[in-house]
DNA sequence: TATTGTTATACTCTATAACTATA
DNA sequence: TATAGTTATAGAGTATAACAATA
């Protein structure tokens, strides 16, 4: 079953999880196509955000704040590397630790993404009004933390 | 970014579209462990349930029903008519086209599948109340409807 | 000429296991 | 012995393009 476009198959309304993940796959095809003018994937951008709000974690502290796998980390922080937006710098105290932060590049793009994130969102949830969005996050939320 | 094990990094919380795809993932993979014991991937179980709504359908149909790649949807029912849980049959009028039902053991999978689906519906939403889990029904039936 | 279903193929995303260098 | 990072590889899941049969 492939989600997200068109509408939800009638016969799968009434399955919450079902729903929730037909809504996902949408709102996660817009944020990609805003994020691809800047040339960035949605992996990217949420590693990015890390980065940014913790700089200088090295990989494994990655790793366990984003549920990426470390095999996956690396590519991921290769290729943030290659487009210069990322850095791996040597751990002060451990040789086999690095240091991970962003380039200037990297952290201009952070509100860049940001923005075309937040219009990703206004298009999808546009049909809600901003206490229905504060009450579906808020829910969201909820089921999120009972992790 | 590896979604929907373990909590939601803080950084990124604020984001309704992460949020949303965080919770989806995990409604998914807890769905997918669920089917799993039926021997049933969730495509499977969608593509079941929308025979089951209609049966007779064509692969046409069922593709512009679903939103699955017409090939995709070649390999889906040859998987289920392997388990032997639908069939294609000669369309009555069109030679080119195959009408696809069920067998009695895809139909008497159904319901199976189904409450498996609740069980797992049960366990992620869990921490909301049923009017909560109503009011995030309607949100995203909303959301899903302006596709 | 167009449509239905099919095949072969390729691409993306992610995970597993084995390896290295350091601790 | 254990840990951090890396590499090579394989497995899902999905999409693209070409094809045969039929309309």
């Amino acid at each position: 079953m492939s989600f997200g476009e068109g509408s939800p198959p009638e016969a799968l309304r009434e399955h919450p999880g079902f729903l929730l993940n037909w809504v996902a796959a949408r709102s996660r095809n817009e944020l990609a196509a805003r994020l691809a003018e800047l040339d960035l994937l949605v992996s990217h951008f949420g590693l990015l955000s890390l980065i940014a709000h913790e700089p200088g974690l090295t990989q494994q502290e990655l790793v366990q704040r984003s549920g990426q796998d470390p095999s996956t980390m690396v590519v991921t922080l290769d290729a943030l590397e290659a487009k210069g937006r990322a850095e791996r710098r040597p751990h002060p105290t451990d040789r086999r630790k690095r240091a991970v932060y962003l380039t200037a590049a990297g952290r201009a793009l952070v509100p860049r993404a940001r923005r075309a994130a937040e219009q990703s969102g206004a298009e999808v949830f546009g049909s809600l009004s901003a206490a229905e969005r504060d009450t579906l996050l808020a829910l969201l939320g909820k089921v999120a933390e009972q992790g």
